[in-house]
DNA sequence: CTCAATCATTGAGATATACAACGATTCGAG
DNA sequence: CTCGAATCGTTGTATATCTCAATGATTGAG
């Protein structure tokens, strides 16, 4: 190889132009800008895109622990305590020793949460709807079907 | 209204069961995965993801200002400071005085830092193929067109 | 009964995001 | 040409988020 420290005539070339054709980065953008939205339309109603995502949970099924919480949105479990935290000091949840295994504790909306939720149901929507502006509903429901197969690989 | 403080046989009964249905949601969640095995195979290289996603823009068309840099990744300005001292200072770009605007600075990726793309690029494409594992190149594509029109607005 | 594993919790450190203020510079209105 | 508003990069700060390690209580396997 000749002339090591300094490539004068090379064509470089490749090093496409940006980052608009990988999908991760356009993922991580939407993301950012849907939870944007999302924050903004749940600020008025007290809670966060952390707190909604905990309280929904809770607002469903029959009694999640934490730590199922914690894999489901994919969070560290610390972080469940404290958003648990803060949403039983409001009153929205409660948190009780599950009876069958003492170490868990079982989180349930409360009749306050319930209502919040559907509230807070509804703002998550209207920000989806203008995250989603763009595209038609046959395809965000496609989109929808892509994602859930990343995320749960399943379909 | 009676009983206003209690509902004792309400049916409660929407508040559906989980946020799987939240595109939402599943955008986060998919960004964050995607996200973490990217981090990983960038690690080696001595990037995150968001120095290497300054660098690709610094290796691409012909000198990014700080402020587009920002607008183009989602970025306050403020963060693209420090990225970009921390990759000039590896050497791995460039930051000029733009000659016709002398407020702007051009931000261009050096011999070595196009040299180390060529690496993050395939370590970048290598995590995507990781991430999308679930989906076949055709789905790959329509994903793609989804979140370009959602990003940019356009198509 | 003992030991490893699990759950919730606490605390600390690293990283990310958002906002306000500033000097230097550009640009348009008059 | 001059003045003032707007823009760019920068610094600093406040807040949120992520990740990791350690601990007590409890479970379950052997």
């Amino acid at each position: 190889m000749r002339a090591p420290e300094n490539e004068p005539a090379e064509p470089v070339a490749a090093v496409e132009p940006d980052l608009a054709g990988e999908i991760e980065f356009l993922t991580v953008r939407a993301a950012a800008s849907g939870t944007r939205l999302a924050r903004a339309r749940l600020r008025p109603l007290g809670l966060n895109v952390r707190s909604y995502s905990v309280l929904a949970l809770a607002g469903s099924g029959d009694g999640w622990s934490q730590r199922a919480i914690a894999a489901y949105l994919d969070l560290d479990p610390s972080q469940v305590v404290s958003l648990v935290d803060e949403l039983e000091a409001k009153g929205l949840l409660t948190r009780e020793v599950d009876a069958a295994d003492r170490r868990a504790r079982r989180v349930r909306a409360t009749p306050a949460g319930t209502d919040l939720l559907v509230h807070a149901r509804q703002a998550a929507a209207e920000a989806e709807d203008e995250a989603l502006a763009a595209l038609a509903p046959e395809e965000r429901a496609v989109l929808l079907r892509l994602l859930r197969r990343i995320v749960f690989a399943e379909d």
